[in-house]
RNA sequence: GGCUCGGUAGCUCAGCCGGUUAGAGCGUGGGAUUCAUAACCCCAAGGUCGGGAGUUCAAGUCUCCCCCGAGCCA
């Protein structure tokens, strides 16, 4: 049977251009993306952008240009974006759409109707940076309290709002994030333990004076607040975009998600509001929360104001996509927060990508291009044939990346393969097969030692499809292997015979040597 | 102020329910080798496990207090 697994990253917020943590989450989800469909699950993966708001309203204006105009274009950069660095997303959704309207407009009446929608006063001390009303107390010359997240003056609202009755989920809540595997990591899990259990308060869910945005159905002058607009749009994602794009077929297309990949900073939004706002709907509820930690760069935070940004476009044309991946994904663990360092990134990079891995693949096929023939050593028909010593430890990897990948530990699959291949180095320098090929009566034992490495490399390159599609491709194909498609998919069951130990012919051709990837010199910085 | 999560070799981090000489990768130093992208392989140095007190035959590993960093809620 088919296993669905739709998965999203956030919508990102077009209020600017994609940072380098939009692309470190798209990143990830991808890799995550991409092993499902390597498993044959029919795979969803979703991302897009929030539209709305009262900054971007802000932004377009500064901008001089039409609201509408100003978030297609925004959008349009994230579009382009994903593509150039080949995320596989399945959807693109745009809370902008009519499409998204609709359906957040059925979502409401849904959720209004189960009476879990109130009016209510809203007064108080407002940050439209965070689009958030705030605690704080005016100063004493009267001058109004700033944000301490924007540190920008906070604006006095005292408006009539619609509120979402979270309190009425207070328990069913409670359960579902006290659940050992909703919320990921385990690590940030007690935290919002905590939050529900300090008590669920109803939250805002309209704002007044804000044309863009959805309007609220029989409300005049209200509009959706971020949460109950934005948190839908992982369900008008689903349908076909050819189809009917009502509430029901978009349920039936996809929903629940198996994971929600985010940033920590929106995991409450997450892991709290909107399994209560589904509860509300009667819909099903996701089935996991992931908020990744954040980037800092050489151990200081990134911000504008520092102007140690990285620029996500600048980045991967200095450096190529592959890199960038590899070192996100394999050096921070998935879930806390990681620092970029240029030096450990050359060093990362061209120890593990260009040295350990596309040297091994390098030498083993020049090596056996060599001596036999340009082809994958024949099959030697001697009579006890030990299994290869590579079998085992192949076999220990591929079913530990298989664990890692199963519970978003992309590090740790990494450093799994990795470790094959070195394992692979390893058995090589061993059996020094360059010494025993001097002596004709080794070449049988030759054509053994050299079967074993090239499988072992293959299944390095196998391993590494999730992470960085393209080079494993590469290496497969220095192999004479077909490319894997983690973008399309492969039917149930493909993955393990891809796996099973065995799977180079003998006598495949191999094409000529030519390095995977270029070791990285950069003279400035990143 | 309450809470959460961290503080382990130069750097990034593993160390499950407490138990032999505290581990890995990178970096550094040395050796070996030539199939290969001056790559690979092997070896070594180096740490009072944030500080203090306690529990225990035995504590990075449990308890309490303190210090530092990140964050959540007020």
């Amino acid at each position: 049977m088919v296993h669905r697994f739709t998965l999203t990253t956030p919508l990102y917020y077009v209020n600017d251009k994609p940072h380098i943590g939009s692309v470190y989450t798209t990143l990830a989800a991808d890799a995550m993306a991409r092993w499902h469909r390597l498993q044959g699950d029919q795979v969803c993966l979703i991302t897009g952008c929030d539209e709305h708001g009262l900054k971007i309203q802000r932004s377009a204006a500064a901008a001089g240009v039409p609201t509408k105009d100003y978030v297609d274009r925004m959008a349009g950069h994230f579009a382009a974006l994903w593509q150039r660095i080949g995320i596989s997303h399945d959807r693109f959704v745009r809370t902008s759409t009519p499409q998204h309207q609709r359906l957040v407009h059925e979502f409401y009446e849904r959720v209004r109707s189960n009476g879990h929608i109130r009016l209510g006063q809203q007064r108080g001390w407002y940050c439209v940076a965070c689009e958030e009303f705030k605690d704080g107390d005016s100063g004493e010359d009267g001058a109004p309290p700033r944000c301490d997240v924007h540190d920008r003056p906070l604006e006095w609202r005292d408006e009539e709002n619609l509120f979402f009755c979270l309190s009425h989920f207070q328990e069913p809540i409670a359960q579902l994030v006290a659940r050992e595997d909703f919320i990921g990591p385990a690590s940030r899990r007690r935290e919002v333990q905590r939050f529900v259990e300090a008590g669920l308060r109803d939250f805002s869910i309209s704002r007044v004076d804000l044309p863009w945005g959805i309007p609220v159905p029989h409300q005049p002058g209200h509009t959706l607040y971020v949460w109950f607009d934005a948190l839908l749009g992982y369900i008008t994602a689903l349908p076909d975009p050819d189809g009917p794009q009502d509430l029901a077929t978009a349920l039936s297309s996809g929903w629940p998600a198996q994971l929600h990949v985010i940033g920590k900073d929106i995991l409450r939004f997450h892991a709290v509001y909107w399994p209560a706002m589904l509860l509300a709907a009667d819909l099903p509820l996701p089935e996991r929360v992931f908020g990744h930690g954040f980037l800092t760069r050489e151990g200081r935070k990134m911000g504008k104001t520092l102007g140690n940004t990285l620029d996500p476009e600048a980045l991967f044309a200095k450096v190529g996509v592959e890199p960038v991946r590899w070192y996100l994904l394999r050096d921070i663990q998935f879930g806390e927060d990681g620092d970029i360092q240029q030096k450990r990134f050359l060093d990362l990079v061209n120890n593990d990508l260009a040295n350990t891995i596309g040297n091994l693949v390098n030498r083993t096929v020049s090596m056996s291009r060599r001596w036999f023939a340009d082809c994958v050593p024949p099959q030697e028909a001697q009579g006890d044939t030990d299994p290869h010593p590579l079998v085992a430890v192949a076999a220990a990897t591929t079913a530990r990346v298989s664990q890692c990948f199963d519970q978003q530990d992309l590090q740790g699959a990494a450093m799994a393969t990795l470790a094959l291949a070195e394992a692979t180095n390893g058995y090589l320098s061993e059996q020094a097969p360059w010494r025993a090929i001097k002596d004709p009566g080794c070449k049988a034992t030759v054509a053994a030692v050299l079967y074993g490495v090239l499988e072992a490399t293959r299944l390095v390159g196998i391993c590494l499809q999730p992470l960085i599609p393209d080079f494993s491709n590469r290496l497969l194909a220095q192999l004479g292997c077909a490319p894997l498609e983690s973008r399309h998919g492969l039917p149930p069951g493909a993955w393990e015979q891809l796996v099973r130990w065995g799977g180079l012919p003998h006598g495949q051709p191999l094409p000529e040597a030519s390095p995977l990837l270029a070791r990285l010199e950069l003279d400035g910085d990143l």
